[in-house]
This record gives structure tokens, sequence and C-alpha cells, in this order.
DNA sequence: ACAATAACTAACCAAATAGTTAGTTAAAGG
DNA sequence: CCTTTAACTAACTATTTGGTTAGTTATTGT
């Protein structure tokens, strides 16, 4: 038997957060050039032009949907702490909460062309311009070697994204999944260790 | 005007390479999901049906195209210096050759759906267990700090790979495209150093 | 109450796309 | 030669897909 549409109130902007939030598992699962307007207006509950009303495009709705998960990350990611050390173990903890940010961005690597801008490119450049100059602060206070600030942040966010990011890697190489118990602990054992190697310890 | 065929002799093996190399690009560039047999076909000056011919539907072209660049890679690695001191360069220099294969594993880090084992799991995890041998001799030699070796190795992976299969992180954090020769130099001086602070140098 | 606005919908369309079919023709073996 | 094999092709199909249209109905301001 066809399922009875959900009798709704009009509201836009809950009918915009329903249809965001099937469109972050639809692009989070699919990517852009296999995302399906029709399922993301079946799983939302939404006719389909309305997301066309609303969004413009299957590309307009998915700028929106980056923009609005940038500000999540953007918040969450506003209690990082300021020291060097604590930084890897609270990105380590912090993974789970980000592994959509890192799924998202992981197509964005691979679906953009190469050298174009990503979005919001911006506005992260100049977030990115002030964890490093945290970092230098560090350097300048002796609680870490002298190194290339910008090599080293970009070090060290591959070392807490790179499990994330490519799980098969994950799986092959330490033979647990990146998202069980076993490697999470792991995970920081070692980190813990490495950190302190790097700060000469 | 339409461009003339060209006449080409009948031969299996040199269509199926033509083939192949067509299909590299066109999955490097788009995915699975984005990628056409058309645009495949005409690259290769070869008709659709043939392709369907030799590789019976899409995912048997891509799974063709994965093995033999996992050879290609392999063939590749055989040449890998044996102290961990030289590695870290080795994998940096190696990176321009290698970008295919990043590119082609970010998409299988992404398309396959989560859990499922990837093309020729078995084998590339038994590769990498002879690499983490070789860490672990290197280890109980003195010449690297105790550390879990698996862990290490993914870490390493992480910190020459991630630059390139997320070229936007690599072009927001230090402000250069991971392919210029800028930042070649850069990486490399930082990786040296980064090496010796490791080793307790 | 009533007009204006806009949230919402069913049905539709043109283009694109993976895959097929029915055959043609070059090569290889005897 | 001549028969068999298989490399190769043009044309076709069924389906999927992003996007549109023409209209309906709930809501809001006056």
């Amino acid at each position: 038997m066809p399922n009875k549409p959900v009798v709704r109130k009009r509201d836009r902007q809950a009918t915009e957060l329903r249809i965001l939030e099937a469109a972050l598992s639809e692009f989070l699962e699919h990517g852009r050039a296999g995302a399906r307007i029709d399922r993301i207006a079946n799983a939302a509950g939404v006719n389909k032009a309305n997301i066309y009303h609303y969004f413009g495009s299957k590309d307009g709705l998915l700028d929106a949907l980056l923009t609005t998960q940038l500000q999540t990350v953007r918040q969450a990611r506003s209690k990082r702490p300021k020291t060097f050390r604590d930084q890897l173990a609270y990105f380590q903890d912090q993974q789970y909460d980000d592994q959509a940010w890192i799924r998202l961005v992981t197509w964005e690597a691979v679906e953009y062309q190469s050298g174009a801008e990503v979005t919001a490119e911006a506005e992260r450049t100049s977030a990115w311009d002030q964890v490093i100059a945290g970092l230098q602060g560090a350097m300048k206070a002796g609680h870490l070697p002298k190194l290339d600030p910008r090599q080293l942040q970009l070090t060290l966010v591959a070392i807490v994204t790179f499990p994330v990011a490519f799980p098969q890697f994950t799986r092959m190489i330490t033979g647990l999944e990146w998202d069980s118990d076993e490697f999470q602990k792991q995970r920081k054992r070692f980190l813990r260790k490495f950190a302190n190697l790097l700060s000469g310890d």
C-alpha cells in the first residue's frame, strides 16, 4: 500500500532543514555525481520541485549543505585546546563527530576539478592561518621544536584525518576498523607517545 | 566535419590497452558514478560494444583497471629503500608517479560502501604486512624508537599521501599547490627534520 | 473577509546513459 | 581458397535523471 503523505504545517525553515538533513546523508554516501535528488526528496518527505524552489539546482543544494556544515564544524572547533600537546589527543576524540565533515571534504578533494577553489575557501584559509599562528606561538615559547609551522600543521591534520578518510588503509595496515574501540585505544596511545617524541621529551 | 575513423589493425591486446588508458583518465577524473562509458569509448577510439565485449560491465572495467594499476604500483614499490630514514624522503619523491594511484584509492575510500572489502584487499594487506615487518626490524636494531609499528606505518602513509589526496588542504594550509616546486622543496626539508626528531637525533 | 504571497504538488519532458542486438568484416588455420 | 572465429560497428532500447510547468491551497497582512 502506498504510504500516506504526512500532513505538515507549511514552514519553509523546517522544510529546508529536512531537505538539508536528507541531502547530507545522500551526498555523504554518494557524492555529487552519485547523489539523487529524487532520493533526497523522498527521504525528506518533500516534493522535488520544492528543492529546486529553495536551492535552485543540485549544485546549489550541495553548496548550501557545505555552507551549513562548515558552520557546524566551526562551532565545534571553537573549543579547540590551545596547547599543542593536547591538540593531537583532542582531534583524535573529535574525529567521531567530524566523520561527516571528513567525508565531505574527501568528496570535495576528488570531485572539484584540480586547482579550482573549494566552497568558502577564503574563510577556511584564514581560519587555518589562526591555528598556525597558535602553533608558531608555542614554538617561540619553546614548547615545540622549531619546524615550518605550516608544514607541521598539514602533517598534524594528515595524521588525524587519514585513518578516517581512508578506512581501507586503516584496515589493511592495522587489521582494525577505524571506528572500533580497539583502534581508537591504540591510536590514542600511539599519538601520545608520538607527540612526546616530537616535543623532545 | 566528422573526424575520420582511424583505420587500425584488429588486435585485442592493443585495443584493451587503449580502453584501459582512456578508462584510467576517465575514472581518475570522475570516479565510478561520474565516469561515462561513451566518453571512454570515444577517447579510446573504440566502439562501446567492444568495451562490454571485453570487460562485461562498467564495474568490470573499473575492476580490471584497478588490478592493472595495482600491478604497476607494486612494481614501482619493489625499489623501496630498506632503511626507515630514507623512506619518508623516497616516498615524497615517488609521489608524483603515484598521483594516479592516490586518486584511485581516494575514490575507493569514498565510493566503496563502508566496511566492504576493496579490490584485491587480501594481497594488499599482505604487502603491508611485509613493509611492517621491515619497520619492526629497524626498531629492534635500535634505529627507531619503539612504537606500535602498524600505527607508525599508518602515520607515515598518512604524512606522504595526505597532501596529494587533499590538495585543497595543502593549498589552504601552506598557500602552495602540492605539485609546485616550492611545496616539494619545503616538504622535503620538513620531512627530513621531522624524521630526525623521531629518530631522536 | 479578502487579496496577495508563497509553500507545496502531480505530471511531465528532454537529455543522458548503461547496456543490447544483429549483423559486418578482417584475420587465422587448414 | 574457404571456413571459422572473433574483432568490430551502427543503431537501438529501456530506464534513469535533473529540471520544469501549471496549477492548488494554506497562510499572512490589511
